[in-house]
DNA sequence: ATAACAGTTGAGCAACTGTTCAACTATAGG
DNA sequence: CCTATAGTTGAACAGTTGCTCAACTGTTAT
């Protein structure tokens, strides 16, 4: 019998390329941990929050000024940001001032522009 | 007078961060081609498509049994991919063969793995 | 020509996402 | 106490996204 949770089984298959793949491949738990990073980074307000927190610290207000967005809006994509260890926060009175969680992400962040750049000769 | 498009004129703004940080930034141009860049990779399909090709070329079908979807969800992420030059393709007969476009996407792809491995202490 | 297969495509739909809005908390100053 | 400001939060809504399904193209073999 065939295997019911099996889609496309009528099609030939490659079995060494398959088997290779299988092999050489990150288990499925680690790539959806980077997919979700990746997704965190995949939004263009997210992305200029961490552009601008790359070069320091921000309070709420100055994103908010920065990007010409309310602050509800940025406060939304700080939490997810937060929840996703990106960045973190610091508070002083009534404000609250924001930065990278680590250079990790700056790194990842650099490395890829420079990557983009590099790819359409742009600097 | 004050301009009309700005949003949350109302609170205290540290001017000298928002200048430095305006003066370090990248363009908004750039950022949205990082975010579109990150966002080819921001799901969990299209980074196991990515990550089964980083070993080397398969075909769809092959991509879809390594995956266990069908044909038809796997075109459409390739196309995506494809669109972003991320994957190009190469016909041969009735099989198309996928791989990466070229090697910064498998340096980016690497290097987050690494960062994130590292930060989660798994390896 | 016909059948079979590899792959693509567009419409449709359910699930998700980002912003807005209004209400809320918390801190500072009077 | 009250008021003002910085920031957070949840609901709601519009826009987007990923998969399914059915129909389609193109190639190979009979």
């Amino acid at each position: 019998m065939e295997n019911k949770t099996d889609i496309c089984d009528l099609c030939i298959i490659h079995k060494e390329n398959i088997k290779r793949a299988k092999k050489l491949s990150l288990d499925d738990d680690k790539l959806m941990l980077i997919a979700d990073f990746y997704k965190a980074l995949s939004d263009s307000t997210r992305i200029r929050i961490i552009n601008a927190l790359s070069v320091g610290e921000l309070c709420v207000c100055d994103i908010a000024k920065l990007l010409n967005m309310t602050k509800s809006a940025v406060s939304h994509q700080l939490r997810y940001l937060r929840e996703m260890d990106i960045v973190k926060n610091r508070k002083e009175g009534k404000e609250v001032f924001y930065v990278l969680s680590d250079e990790h992400v700056k790194t990842i962040f650099t490395l890829t522009a420079i990557h983009l750049g590099e790819c359409h000769n742009e600097n």
